[in-house]
DNA sequence: TCTACTATTTGAACGTGTTCAAAAACCTCC
DNA sequence: GGAGGTTTTTGAACACGTTCAAATAGTAGA
């Protein structure tokens, strides 16, 4: 319809595939937030859209292809807001607050469409699969977000091997929390995350506390021993869980 | 075709109802087993037990009512083993070894299956959510039975209360890492449990001991107290997650 | 044995996600 | 502007889980 004449030097990468794509994903986010996940057709987005169901689907492969590309979206919102924000922050405190607090809110309003991501966690085959071979990548973006809020810590090597991990974990069952509250503007969830950095800043204490060293130190080397071996580490190539041996 | 004149006075309790839905169910396992849940249809099932589509559906509102039967009976199964060779573990090293490798044991066959427990894990509403409402009755049963193998611990209160939940969560854990471990025999998760089990123990001396008492007991109580306000708890009725608020 | 009722079985039909061959639009080089 | 090629669009078709009205088998009371 129209020729794209405004714009000849500002993107010149706007092609009118990725005009359609946009529309697409758009759409879909829109009535997936509005009537959940399971709830929209690929007939009602195409519809929507104002494209054929084909069309759609030359697109993105799948239905949870829009999830999966929501899902990066997300990430690498959240990895740029907090690069641009972590400078403000003095304290782990305040760090962990900001990281933690930035992802909750960006994702408040789409608590149903978690359910379609969680969903694909059962098969390891499966590309939407938090802990498999295709999200790798992602995974290894979003734990490396969240090391962010330790950057500058003095942690002990076992310390700074495992609680960036462990952080993602929170997150991920913050996240999981997150969808099964109702509660209003979600509160409680958001109640769960403060009490829970604040038990991480306090258990951090202790272990950073030298008077426990012999007791905490070998317990956190055969942890990471123990994760390492069962490959659920982040030694340079980071896997997660793939398929295993 | 067969009046049973076999058993008049054995089980009165086997109507022809029930010989067909076993033999949906068997028929299911059979399939599920071999090709994967979602690689086995209900057209495959109905047709392997020699009946049509609807005769299936009769019996079984949905394929995944299936999937609940059978995790049902593994629930049911586990504990009565569990009750029967109790008496035999003498230490709780013995007895979180019994409970666990049981339970390992007993699905082991069934790694495929797994998945499409944990599908719907994502979605609050589904029946099948573990966290969900309607398996409350279930988790709680699950919890129980692994509390067994704590049976005559003598327990700080705090961790009289959190310790069987973490067991639950350990082997919620154990059994998603199962999902994904193709080694031969499973002997990673097999080996990833004794190592969390020793660790367990190990972790259990820790809190027990009365020197740590003032650094550990104000922990406990926190994370305790965390997890009641977030209603991730055991407390009379459990919920586990349900709807929130 | 017949009758009325219930429990079970059947397969056609529906809506879904996905695939695909053909049509249309677009682009490049002459 | 037209020929040849590529990209994009289209809607019919497929297999699946599920539903349902109708057919059949079973049962209990007369």
């Amino acid at each position: 319809m129209f020729k794209d004449q405004s714009q000849t030097s500002l993107p010149p990468e706007e092609t009118k595939a990725e005009r359609t794509r946009r529309k697409v994903f758009d759409t879909a986010m829109t009535l997936f937030r509005g009537r959940g996940f399971d709830e929209t057709t690929m007939r009602d987005i195409s519809k929507d859209a104002g494209m054929a169901l084909g069309t759609a689907y030359y697109h993105f492969p799948s239905k949870e292809a829009i999830i999966s590309a929501y899902y990066e979206s997300t990430q690498s919102r959240h990895h740029a807001y907090v690069t641009e924000h972590l400078a403000e922050c003095k304290t782990l405190q305040e760090r962990l607050h900001m990281v933690f607090h930035s992802k909750l809110e960006q994702v408040q309003g789409d608590r149903r469409m978690l359910g379609a991501i969680f969903k694909f966690n059962g098969d390891p085959k499966h590309p939407l699969s938090v802990l498999g071979d295709e999200t790798r990548e992602l995974q290894r973006q979003s734990v490396a977000t969240l090391a962010l809020a330790l950057r500058g810590e003095r942690l002990g090597r076992e310390v700074a091997e495992l609680l960036p991990l462990a952080l993602w974990a929170l997150q991920m069952g913050l996240l999981l929390y997150l969808l099964y509250d109702s509660s209003e503007g979600q509160r409680r969830t958001f109640r769960l995350m403060d009490q829970s950095l604040a038990l991480t800043v306090q258990l951090l204490g202790v272990v950073r506390n030298p008077l426990l060293g012999p007791v905490v130190t070998p317990i956190l080397r055969q942890v990471g021993q123990m994760l390492d071996d069962a490959q659920i580490s982040l030694k340079d190539r980071p896997p997660i869980l793939q398929e295993l041996k």
